[in-house]
DNA sequence: GAGCGACCCATAACGGCGTTATGGGTATAA
DNA sequence: TTATACCCATAACGCCGTTATGGGTCGCTC
C-alpha cells in the first residue's frame, strides 16, 4: 500500500460518497460500496480497515467541505454579523448535503464512532464558530462571558433547527413544512442574536 | 389474540424498555427481546407484527412519559416562565432517558419510520409547547406574531443541546462537558427568552 | 364427547449484513 | 530465479430481520 492515496482507494470513496448522497447511510454497505466501485468487498478493507474506517473517511471528507462553506459566510447586517452569516451558511450546508450531515452529526450508521482524526476534522468546525464568538466579543457585541457557552448556544440553536428539519418527522400535518422552517430559523437566528447582544448594542 | 394488552405482550415491552435503557439501541434485537422475554423471535410478530412495532410501542411509551414530565414542568420567574420551566423538563427528562431520546427524536433504529400512531403521540408533545407559547403571547410577553416559528425556535434550541450533549461526541478534550453543557444550556435558554420578549418585557 | 377452527408459538430456514480465513496472483528486489 | 511483499477474489462465519412450516391448545358446535 503506498503512502500516496491510490487510485483504488478515490474510486471506493467516491462510489460510497455518491451512493450516501443519493440514496442514504441505509444504503452504505460494504457489499454496494464495493460493487459500485468494481472491487470485491475485500478492497474496502485492504484501503479503509474496513466499514468504520470508510465512514471515517466520509467523515473527513465532510467535515472538509462543511469548514470551507464556514468559510466563505457571509457577513450579515449589524452586530454579530458574521456569526449569523455562518449560522446561515450552516444550515445552507446541511440541506444540500443532509445525508452526510446526518452521518457526521446524528451518529446514524449503527455501530461506528467516530476515530480521533474525525473527531479532530470536526472540531475545527466547532473552532471556526467559538473563534468568531471570541471575535465578537472583543468587539464588545457578546454579553456573556462564558464564550464556550456562547458557542454551544449558537451552535445548538442551529444544530436543533436543521436536524429536525432534516428529520422532518414531527411537526406532521402542517402544511408548507419548508416555510414554516424558514421562518423558524430566521425568528430563532434574530432572537438568539438579540438575546445574546450586549444591551449598548440592542 | 385479545383485544386486550396481553401479559405476554407487556412482557416483551418491558424487556425491550430494559434493554434499551441498559444497553442502548443498538442492543434492541430481535432475539435479544425474544430471549429476554422467554419467548420466540415469533412473539415479537405475533404481538407487534415485527421490530417496526415494537419500536412504535416504545415510542408511544417514551412520549407518554415525555408529556407527563413537561404537563409537571414548574414555572420559571419572569415572562416566559412556564416556557422555560418547560425547556428544563425537557432536558432533565432527555438526560434521564438519554437512549428512548435517541429512538423517538434522533431517528437512530435504522430502517424504522414511525406509524402514525407514533407520529400522534410525538404531535401531542410539540402541542404543549406550541399551546404554552400561545399562552404567552396572550399575555403579551412574545414579540413575533407567528407562533409556530417561537415554538420551533424554542424547540430547536432545547433539542439542539440536549441532542449534542447526548451524543457527546464534539466537541472532545474539553474539561468539564457536564459543566459546560449546563451553562451553555443556561446562556441558550436565557438568550432565548430574551430575544423572544416583546420591548414591554425586557 | 367428537370434530373443528382460530389462535399462539417454536423450529428452522432465507437473504443480507460486517468481517475474516484461505489462497492465488503480481510486481519488485536480491 | 527465487524471495518477499502487497493486493485482491472466493467462500465462509456469526449476526441481523423476517417468514414458511407445522405442532400444540383453547373454545365452540353438533
Amino acid at each position: 500500500m503506498s503512502t500516496e492515496s491510490s487510485q483504488r482507494r478515490e474510486e471506493i470513496l467516491a462510489a460510497a460518497l455518491e451512493i450516501l448522497a443519493t440514496h442514504g447511510h441505509e444504503a452504505l454497505t460494504v457489499r454496494r460500496v464495493a460493487t459500485a466501485a468494481n472491487c470485491s468487498t475485500i478492497g474496502v478493507y485492504t484501503w479503509f480497515g474496513g466499514k468504520d474506517g470508510l465512514v471515517d473517511a466520509i467523515l473527513i471528507d465532510g467535515f472538509t467541505s462543511f469548514c470551507q462553506a464556514l468559510h466563505k459566510a457571509k457577513r450579515g447586517r449589524g452586530p454579530l454579523g458574521l456569526l449569523m452569516g455562518q449560522g446561515r451558511a450552516y444550515r445552507a450546508w446541511a440541506l444540500a448535503h443532509p445525508t452526510s450531515y446526518r452521518v457526521m452529526f446524528m451518529n446514524v450508521v449503527p455501530g461506528h464512532t467516530p476515530s480521533s482524526e474525525a473527531i479532530l476534522a470536526g472540531t475545527e468546525s466547532f473552532t471556526i464558530l467559538r473563534d468568531e464568538v471570541e471575535a465578537c466579543h472583543l468587539r464588545g457585541e457578546v454579553a456573556s462571558n462564558d464564550l464556550d457557552a456562547v458557542a454551544m448556544t449558537v451552535w445548538g440553536m442551529v444544530h436543533g433547527l436543521v436536524s429536525i428539519e432534516i428529520t422532518s418527522a414531527y411537526p406532521p400535518n402542517l402544511a408548507d413544512q419548508h416555510s414554516l422552517h424558514n421562518r423558524s430559523f430566521d425568528v430563532a437566528l434574530q432572537a438568539c442574536g438579540r438575546g445574546l447582544l450586549t444591551p449598548d448594542h440592542q
